[in-house]
DNA sequence: TTGTACGCGTTATCAG
DNA sequence: CTGATAACGCGTACAA
């Protein structure tokens, strides 16, 4: 059995008390007393048992993190900043897999509160009603990661997505592409779906180049597989395509898949930028320009934001994470 | 403030004893009582505070993870198979990302110490002495995952690297190649690295293939960049090699860019196989031939056996998990 | 400066 | 079948 503090006061002659002092660094005590203490302490190798102390202090140190889905880039890159973040302020992450099903998404909010962890970061998906209330109830932060909330007033941390789909766009635009056409992801996703549908339309609008239904592939998820069929669809509605804007790194990956299988040369034939800037975008053939989130930033400013919150600051305001356009070699620049 | 077990008893007039009965649904009370407190829990919106029960019961139903990376494929599906399990059996997992630190691992130690985890796994490193001491001291389950130790009798779960290297060789030489060469990782790494290539040799010599130093390209490490280095330095010194033998899928696919620029087709010139079948291993051009471990298996298993251990079950034996090789387009068919 | 004693929310052991 | 009550390991008023 572990030893107790009990047993570090009996070895020092001294009271819990005092014991407990010198643990939290308060004051009132001698610098002689203080030696003893640490000498017994050390003899006898004590921790602190951390649950004892979350039970009178009310906070665990410990923070909870849903996802949708954890074997992706993109959620593992959240995590590392998370984790990076929250480790730093003296805090664990305990990691929930909800594989976006409600059911196992309120097992885990129901343990989360058992387990009274101090705060929640929900990620990339949309904040359903019962998981907000529950929540509520719990009473402790939360903060939406990669995702935002129309219907609740809660903090988020994200990229612009509607922006950012417009600024991948204008990328392409100022390469001198005219005949752009777009791979999107399911367009009733009103995260990661339709907003970047609209930063698409936006710009093409802005630029007066035209883009009818014709011009997207609107694909039912973010894959791989959605990239090698949107090419394929998006090839048969627009056959003079020179640009494509993928939704996804995954369905660029897969465009270009699609695209080599074709006899496309890319970006001779088809100029393609993807969306997210995964580790992947490094290593295709060629190398895939990319819309950049800057993921790891993002997990790390949404721990801060709970641990901010914990402090007591009031409102916290929400965070659009500046995106950025990494440039490789997918996209052909055009001669006027 | 949350309710606590005193609220529900004075709310359905019983005792706080009768109440911790019927939580824990032991024997000792009538249907009567039962509901009058159930109903009582429900209007309360009750839920038991698990710290408190940890506190008493010594056991927090929370196992810790270490991970030397977070963010690589690897790493996640090892934990997606570790958090399915450990949730399924009542536990939740927290993650630790040592970086391969010495100072930061042994933060994170204490810090598991203290929040009293019930057991630690610990991932794809060696198991220093200073680690294996300190987890012996916590005197808590310990399993291997993707990593063993010569000197500690602590269970693992992995595959047989050698064995698995010797099969994927054996996958080139049954498909009619001779001039086989290798990309290996850190030949220093004992684990990861020695296993490998020492695999490649045996079946090198089991078929009566040449394979001296300069059959192999020993890298860094086990990423992109050593496969796009390695491929050139291989080529240098074996000109005529028509097969190689990547040590990680990571390499595999740096190769597989770095032969496109060079000129080289695959796997028309040169035939590639990989090591891991990471989901990148569907997206390449070609679709790359991997030896495929089963993380996600892995992780499900190593899970399992910290439970195992947990109750009780003396002598859990390793896991040397089975490989396979997932078959793709990476290898070229020799006629003979 | 130091020690006593109570409480945090449970579970479990006794009596009744 | 039920109810006090003592732990679990620690923090903290309060007293000394």
């Amino acid at each position: 059995m572990a030893y107790t503090i009990k047993d570090v006061a009996k070895k020092a002659n001294v009271s819990i008390a005092t014991v407990s002092r010198i643990l939290n660094n308060q004051k009132g005590y001698s610098e002689q007393t203080k030696k003893k203490v640490l000498k017994a302490i050390e003899e006898l190798d004590y921790h602190p048992n951390a649950i004892a102390r979350g039970l009178i202090n009310k906070k665990t140190s410990t923070i909870g993190v849903l996802f949708p889905a954890l074997s992706s880039m993109l959620a593992t890159e959240l995590l590392a900043g998370i984790e990076k973040t929250a480790h730093e302020l003296g805090s664990s992450v305990i990691v929930c897999h909800t594989e976006s099903n409600g059911l196992k998404t309120m097992k885990y909010l129901q343990l989360l509160n058992e387990k009274r962890v101090d705060g929640i970061i929900f990620t990339s998906e949309i904040l359903k009603e019962e998981y907000y209330e529950f929540i509520q109830k719990m009473n402790i932060p939360l903060v939406l990661l990669s995702t935002e909330s129309r219907a609740y007033p809660v903090p988020y941390v994200k990229v612009d997505d509607r922006r950012a789909a417009y600024a991948a766009v204008q990328y392409l635009i100022k390469q001198g592409h005219k005949r752009i056409g777009m791979i999107s992801g399911n367009d009733q996703d009103m995260i990661a779906g339709k907003p970047r549908i609209e930063g698409y339309l936006d710009a093409m609008s802005d630029y007066g180049l035209p883009a009818d239904d014709s011009f997207i592939a609107r694909m039912k998820g973010f894959k791989f597989s959605d990239g090698t069929e949107g090419l394929k669809l998006l090839k048969k509605q627009l056959p003079d395509v020179t640009a494509v804007f993928a939704a996804s790194d995954d369905i660029a990956v897969g465009a270009i898949s699609s695209a080599y299988r074709l006899g496309i040369r890319v970006p001779d034939d088809l100029s393609i930028i993807g969306y997210d800037n995964l580790k992947i975008a490094d290593m295709t053939i060629p190398p895939l320009t990319s819309l950049a989130q800057p993921f790891y930033e993002m997990g790390e400013k949404a721990a801060q934001m709970i641990f901010d919150l914990m402090d007591g600051d009031e409102l916290i305001e929400s965070r659009i994470m500046p995106h950025s356009i990494a440039e490789r070699n997918s996209v052909l620049k055009l001669g006027s």
